[in-house]
DNA sequence: GATCGTTTTAATCGAACGTTTGAATCCCCA
DNA sequence: TGGGGATTCAAACGTTCGATTAAAACGATC
């Protein structure tokens, strides 16, 4: 009984409430593989028999030590993203000690990028890889991924609202959670490694591989965006437009 | 023979350069079906039995009027992503003539926001459901995928590059390429209408859906993103650091 | 109303799907 | 060295997969 995960096992469970899974050498060796062929073809479209293939195992090994194709899903993302937000939330923490102020969004800002940094440089090939499953699952609408990632990231969102909410007293509560959804949005399309650059173009590849000098770009456009000046109309009441042309789109600026 | 885009039938194939589809009602009722399917499962673990079932019409019929699966989700993508982005460039030249000066970044993102728009309120089902298709496909590394995006983007980046290369002249060229992909990034994850707002709460569903407010919140942000100031290192000078701990990785600010 | 091209239909191909099962094998501790 | 839980194994369950085929049904034109 490799861990305290596995309810459909006939078998007694020990409590074993350990945080550190003590993964079994097949068990390192299914995630590992289903990592990357999770992200290949998506959660759905991939076999637990390529799966096992792959990582050169038995078939039954993934059902016998996951409990299910969802459950060994999860366990791919909990792997490296439960550590991953743990490392925001503990620098986050950190910044916030050895400064005596409220910290500015740029700094508010490197303790959420540098742990997915790190991500990406350690494992050479997984960390990226995981990144752009991550991608992935974001645009997944099934409902156990949803749920699953909701609650993968609720506390780290919460932790982040606060710092940000005190680094920005002057931005609405509400706008403030807009704004922090963009945020989430372009950081894990732009991890992911979406290769919108491609047509883009004039990008070298070999800098646009570059995941350090890629986030020191983000990081300003951000934070800027973060501290943008506010709608005049506030929020919630509509216009009531008769027919969208576009003109009281930006109430700012006349057509043409 | 119903389009000029089936290769594989072994009758012969009129040249038939015409822009109209002129589609027939199964053709119709099969890429509604494919439409919302592809988007709920994705294109690799959605079956053509699934589609033909779900849209009344044979089997066969998939294969017969598009040629292939992939052919079929490229049909899908295409009935309304060439459309969208005709009307943006058309929308932008609009702008252009009617104003004498260079646009404003705000003007020139409303030429992109307001078709997507109108497509997200148009069609009421489908019109959402294919926005949310197009974040997933956005994520799928599938290589044909990928390529048939690149084709189908190319004018329309290239065109809106222009545009706003003259409403920022301040920013370099390559840093623009890269604010216009975090630019893509926001508004394709906002509009696929990814949920991670569940996560950060506190905003009633009942505004999460009006896409309207939602993109007159997205457009200040993005447009204060593309204004901010460049790094200081400008481009390519990497400092090759020992080892990341994070105090470089915004050098004006001090650690801590 | 017969003809011919277009569309729809049912049937079939070999292969792969997630999960379960019971027996064989392994490995640690007595 | 032997016993017993943990792990691995091959096999099988019923179902579904994308694509192809030949025949049947349809529809417009002469």
């Amino acid at each position: 009984m490799p861990t305290a995960t596995i309810q459909r096992l006939p078998r007694a469970t020990p409590p074993a409430p350990a945080r550190a899974p003590e993964l079994t050498d097949t068990q390192s060796k299914i995630l590992d593989s289903a990592e990357e062929l999770f992200m290949e073809h998506g959660f759905e479209a991939t076999s637990l028999r390529l799966i096992t293939t792959a990582a050169g195992v038995n078939l039954a090994a993934a059902n016998y030590h996951f409990g299910s194709k969802e459950e060994l899903f999860q366990a791919v993302l909990t792997r490296r993203l439960d550590p991953m937000n743990q490392d925001r939330m503990a620098l986050l923490s950190e910044y916030e000690n050895a400064a005596g102020q409220p910290l500015t969004c740029e700094k508010i800002l490197a303790a959420m990028f540098i742990p997915a940094l790190k991500l990406a440089r350690d494992h050479q090939q997984g960390g990226k890889n995981f990144l752009r499953l991550l991608g992935r699952a974001y645009a997944d609408p099934a409902p156990f991924i949803r749920e699953f990632l909701s609650s993968q990231y609720r506390d780290m969102i919460a932790r982040f609202r606060v710092a940000f909410s005190a680094a920005l007293p002057n931005i609405p509560r509400e706008e403030l959670s807009w704004r922090l959804h963009f945020v989430m949005g372009a950081l894990s399309y732009t991890l992911a490694g979406a290769d919108m650059l491609k047509i883009i173009s004039q990008i070298q590849p070999t800098e646009a591989s570059n995941d350090e000098l890629l986030l020191q770009r983000l990081a300003p456009f951000l934070a800027a965006g973060l501290r943008a000046p506010c709608l005049p109309g506030e929020t919630g009441n509509t216009t009531d437009p008769a027919e969208d042309d576009g003109s009281h789109f930006y109430p700012e600026t006349q057509k043409g």
